[in-house]
RNA sequence: GCGCCCAUAGCUCAACAGGAUAGAGCAACACCCUUCUAAGGUGAAGGUUGGGGGUUCGAGUCCCUCUGGGCGCACCA
């Protein structure tokens, strides 16, 4: 659409007084049938102490080109009508669609970003919540890639703490276990502790152990963290998210970065000692949501908190040498993200940008892994896969376990990325399992049935004659077509995946109501079947880049 | 109590850096398969954009306030 703007800026820099660049920042896409482009004539109002309609209409009046069917001024807008066949080539031929047409104008080819996600206790199988971060992270992932960027995906195991040490605790009298029975363990084991004091004791000197070097120690820990990681990232595999490294928190005090960092900090009149011994930052001052901001960095025996061992790798992250570093975080983290930023700065760091995404609710409340209310991602992943199975029999009678992932991996990846980060998501296993209107299938559906068509013609549709399309079907879905590179470039600036699904609801619905409304391989006129084998062709290609983009197959065959 | 985020049709969500008559899907109603995949399409219905003020030529969008929900508020990770 790109295009038409600077065709219109072009015709009215001739016609007008106005600068090109002025008009481009006042031309706007109207709603529905009022036009192709519009101009608002409001602020011109005041500048020219005139009535908007009346410069309107002066502007309207005055302006003939080839390419325009009709200029309208209508209540202080002026409204330009191209003539369709102006507007189905000259937006077809520039849409830009591939990964190769967009990455090599996109000027980032070759930058490195960071990104860092899921990041999650390695205590237990992640549930639904805790896979908002990962998909929204992968799809930022592919995005990047797909404007050239090399990406450095990164999983920050939090394998120190008293979590961990209760779950060592919990398995090291256990001749064996697998990650599939470590939920249960944690839930009795934290049961279990409330009544008895002497566990939590027990925990903390497995803890010291593990701290000081411990050898024993260090290996039945490694053990339990190398289970659970796997397992966790076996999982998500599944779903084809990946990392490139996975970083030990645990490294940062074995290696003695933790008391490195700690000097430097000393430095800074910032950092004090607290009347227990403990080293507090004071973060009074800085851009922290709360009113007296205090980080405590090191226990009494000054030994790390967590918070150090973050500060020391976001450090690293930030000296990575990448060109954005980029982090995924759930909101309740915002506070301590803010400290930990402050952190950052005070050791002339550049602290990651940060995505932050609201919690995913239940019909009856918040999941919580200790109470055990939670929906499992795998038991998400092994429903909505039945649950495509179940429809696969029933339209087509047979059982097909690699499209029933695709199709069910799909509307799992959609049903959560649709909503936008910044809202909760209310999951009800309804709406995550229905398959109709705007969701995964529906797009894939799509797709598939524009293969069908492909495949049953021999005609060469590489040079079409694109000024064949003129009917309002067509127009609305070349239009939407136009706007797949500005859609990757929205999500990168907003670093919000959801605009994905909206475009691709979007687009696909124009498809299908052009579709239903127009006849492909049934017609005569063998030069405007090849001009809409070339226009669906293409809109196969961008269901397809966006759904991939989601992280989402697409299917030849449905 | 204080801070940040959210509130749009019965339900789940859109609305691109304030622009024209606020759009979809699900559910419910009425139609459309001897034609390229009906997992689809069409039509009708559904709204004082949580309440109240304000800024503006123009507010779902910006500001204030109230209500309701989410998330936080040093010595957990």
């Amino acid at each position: 659409m790109n295009i038409l703007f600077e065709y219109v800026a072009n015709i009215l820099a001739k016609n007008t007084q106005l600068e090109k660049q002025q008009i481009l920042s006042m031309l706007e896409v109207p709603a529905q049938d009022k036009g192709d482009i519009a101009l608002p004539c409001f602020k011109l109002a005041k500048e020219m102490r005139l009535a908007p309609n009346i410069i309107a209409e002066n502007i309207a009046k005055d302006i003939t080109d080839e390419n325009l069917q009709k200029v309208e001024a209508v209540a202080g807008f002026v409204n330009f009508f191209f003539k369709p066949e102006f507007l189905a080539e000259t937006l077809l031929l520039n849409a830009k669609i591939t990964q190769e047409e967009i990455s090599t104008n996109s000027g980032m080819l070759g930058k490195t970003v960071l990104i860092e996600h899921t990041s999650i206790n390695p205590n237990a199988s992640p549930h639904i919540g805790r896979a908002r971060n990962s998909l929204i992270a992968d799809s930022l992932v592919r995005v990047f890639k797909f404007l050239g960027w090399n990406t450095d995906v990164h999983y920050f195991v939090n394998d120190v703490g008293k979590q961990i040490a209760m779950l060592v605790y919990a398995t090291q009298k256990m001749q064996s276990f697998t990650f599939a029975d470590l939920l249960q363990i944690y839930i009795d084991i934290n049961e279990e502790a409330k009544t008895n004091p002497q566990i939590e004791q027990e925990v903390f000197v497995l803890l010291n152990k593990f701290e000081n070097g411990d050898k024993d120690t260090i290996a039945s820990f490694n053990k339990l963290v190398d289970v659970c990681i796997k397992g966790q990232t076996e999982i998500f595999n599944r779903l084809n998210i990946t990392w490139d490294k996975f970083d030990y928190e645990s490294k940062y005090i074995h290696e003695n970065i933790t008391n490195k960092i700690l000097e430097e900090l000393k430095k800074s009149p910032k950092l004090f000692e607290d009347e227990n011994g403990r080293y507090v930052l004071d973060q009074r001052g800085e851009p922290i949501g709360i009113e007296e901001p205090m980080l405590v960095i090191t226990r009494q025996d000054k030994t790390s908190l967590y918070a150090l061992r973050d500060i020391c790798y976001s450090l690293d992250k930030a000296r990575s040498g990448a060109d954005r570093n980029i982090l995924v975080l759930g909101e309740d983290q915002k506070v301590y993200f803010q400290q930990i930023a402050a952190a950052m700065r005070l050791l002339g760091a550049e602290p990651a940008e940060v995505v932050h995404y609201s919690f995913v609710l239940l019909p009856d409340g918040k999941m919580s892994t200790r109470k055990g209310t939670v929906v499992l991602l795998e038991d998400f992943m092994s429903e909505v896969v039945q649950k495509a199975n179940e429809a696969i029999m029933e339209k087509r009678g047979i059982v097909d376990q690699e499209i029933a992932k695709v199709v069910g991996y799909g509307a799992l990846k959609y049903s959560i990325l649709k909503s936008s980060p910044e809202k909760n998501v209310l999951f009800d296993w309804a709406t995550a399992l229905n398959f109709n209107g705007d969701s995964s299938l529906y797009a894939q559906y799509n797709y598939a049935r524009i293969q069908s068509i492909l495949s049953k013609t021999d005609l060469d549709y590489s040079t079409p004659n694109l000024t064949l399309l003129t009917t309002p079907e067509e127009i609305a879905l070349i239009k939407q077509l136009a706007n797949f590179e500005t859609m990757v470039y929205n999500v990168y600036e907003k670093l919000n995946p959801s605009l994905i699904t909206n475009y691709v609801f979007s687009l696909t619905t124009k498809f299908s109501q052009f579709y239903s409304t127009q006849n492909i391989l049934n017609i005569e006129d063998k030069q405007l079947q090849s001009a809409r084998l070339y226009l669906i062709s293409k809109t196969a290609e961008a269901i397809k880049n966006s759904l991939n983009l989601l992280g989402i197959d697409v299917l030849n065959q449905l």
